[in-house]
RNA sequence: GGGGCCUUGGUGUAGCUUGGUAGCAUUGUGGCUUUGGGAGCCUCCGACGGGGGUUCAAAUCCUCCAGGCCCCA
């Protein structure tokens, strides 16, 4: 019989597959006992961690503290601001309790505005309260009823989500944006995952905001991906909640509020985008350990090989080495190990090396080998971990660009969405034409780009005439 | 939303048609031996998703429930 320890499906033939086996195999995640609820395994933790290291600094720098707010929402928190209790209505879980419940009802949070605005209220007296920025980590839990995915969709997940209180609209405009470009940041710098920056339409704006912006990515299936969404949420929630304060000229004003948000879908899209028939490939910036290191030990010369491998492992500390001295597995076991799990690069040393004063480097991405000596690898690491989270986004940008397109007809139009693209349009921005849109080619709005110059069109669905440039898919 | 498939040691599976001793591979354990792309031998440990029914007897037949996957929209 077949071993089949390995991914047995290839990327380019059941993707759906292959995805779900680089998942369970790299032991990033398992399931859960209740469906639609996953375990987050170490592998996958450490991504996350590496996430969280890089956005607390940039929010930090943004004068943005984390503090953490209670899970339990009352019930009636939920009615003081209607469009975004309507959003979320289906989806919320409400907590039973054996017994006499003198108790208010309260449901698991599907995010937090509510509770958290609930405290802004009191907490906010003067403008010189203002701006007040607080993010929290935390889980969130909305009870989805369509097919679960593990890290795509599942009913409980990870994410941050920041919640900013600012004076004026012109403030808050600025800073909805400027989230927007961190998340940016992440995702191209940490994550090596190209975006397209919009605006979502009416009907994909979050529940009870004045507008939504948004990152897009493109999966390799040719399904979009929201990778972070940065809210204006207006005056709505101030009012709903009874935040206000005393302004500069001693009047009592309405302050702006902002949301902004991204989960550990994320490293469901690391997977997707950067993976191959042998498993996971980690950007290195993400990836914790960054060297697996395979001494290839003979008889004779193992005590030697083993030695130098260990204090070659020592002077690479910075680089969290995986030091694989095990002696039951064989090295091609190990290496096939080592690339299911996405660790960049792979640090060969053997019999032969150590006469040469050298190690077999080997990239991840690419399986490309050379041979470095004792004396350069200090130098010559770093650069090919540069090398390699730079050729990842390379690759990537390939392919969004590639499966980026516009179309001037509505035949053109069904023809690009029914082949995977990110197909650019003019649009009416109606909601009844984005609803006929979806039932036809099911295919959704995925954002009006932000660096949107003048045009002359007509709306792809209605022939009226067109408002924006927009950019529509299919979508996870 | 529509359709299909699946559930047996940790993992992957055989056995089910025709009811009767749960087999194989891999992992794990202990040992020998080996190591430049998933090595070999021996040893031991380890399983029928749950409830109900039919039967002398159920992994197998019937039924309900739970969980999972895939495809299409």
């Amino acid at each position: 019989m077949e071993k089949e320890q390995g991914i047995t499906e290839k990327k380019a033939g059941n993707f759906s597959e292959w995805y779900n086996q680089v998942v369970l195999k790299a032991e990033l995640a398992d399931y859960g006992p209740v469906r639609g609820f996953m375990i987050i395994r170490p592998n996958a933790y450490r991504i996350w961690e590496s996430i969280q290291q890089y956005f607390n600094k940039a929010i930090e720098a943004l004068g943005v503290s984390n503090a953490y707010f209670p899970l339990l929402i009352p019930e009636s928190f939920f009615k003081r601001e209607a469009e975004h209790a309507k959003g979320f209505a289906p989806e919320l879980a409400w907590i039973e309790r054996e017994g006499k419940d003198v108790d208010e009802r309260v449901a698991i949070r599907p995010t937090s505005e509510t509770i958290i605005y609930d405290s802004y209220a009191k907490w906010i007296r003067s403008w010189r309260d203002l701006p007040l920025k607080l993010n929290q980590w935390c889980n969130v839990l909305r009870w989805e009823v369509k097919q679960t995915k593990l890290f795509l969709r599942t009913r409980e997940f990870l994410w941050q989500e920041g919640h900013c209180v600012y004076e004026t609209k012109e403030e808050c405009d600025k800073e909805v944006k400027g989230i927007l470009g961190e998340y940016q940041k992440l995702c191209h710098e940490l994550l090596a995952i190209p975006t397209l920056a919009g605006k979502k339409t009416d009907a994909e704006k979050f529940a009870g905001a004045l507008y939504t912006l948004t990152l897009e990515a493109m999966m390799p299936d040719g399904k979009a991906l929201q990778m972070g969404t940065s809210h204006n949420l207006g005056q709505d929630f101030a009012k709903g909640f009874g935040i206000s304060f005393i302004d500069k000229e001693e009047k009592k004003a309405l302050p702006w509020q902002s949301s902004w948000g991204f989960s550990t879908r994320l490293i469901g899209a690391l997977v997707m985008v950067h993976g191959d028939d042998k498993g996971l490939v980690l950007p290195p910036k993400v990836a914790h350990n960054k060297i697996a290191i395979v001494p290839i030990v003979f008889k004779g010369d193992k005590k030697k090989v083993l030695e130098k491998a260990k204090e070659i492992a020592k002077t690479l500390k910075q680089f969290n080495p995986i030091f694989d001295d095990r002696d039951n597995y064989s090295p091609g076991w190990k290496f096939n190990e080592w690339e299911l799990k996405g660790i960049p690069l792979r640090l060969e040393i053997g019999p032969k090396d150590l006469k040469a004063k050298q190690v077999v480097l080997v990239r991840r991405d690419t399986g490309k080998k050379e041979s470095v000596k004792f004396s350069a690898l200090k130098k010559r690491i770093p650069a090919l971990l540069e090398e390699i989270q730079k050729d990842l986004f390379t690759s990537a940008k390939k392919f969004l660009d590639s499966s980026t397109v516009g179309a001037k007809t509505w035949s053109e139009f069904e023809k690009a969405v029914k082949e995977g693209k990110m197909v650019l349009v003019p649009f009416c921005c109606g909601e009844s034409c984005e609803e006929e849109i979806k039932d036809e080619t099911t295919a959704t709005s995925r954002c009006i780009p932000l660096d949107q110059k003048k045009f002359e069109g007509k709306c792809i669905k209605c022939g009226s005439k067109a408002k924006n440039m927009v950019y529509f898919a299919k979508a996870y």
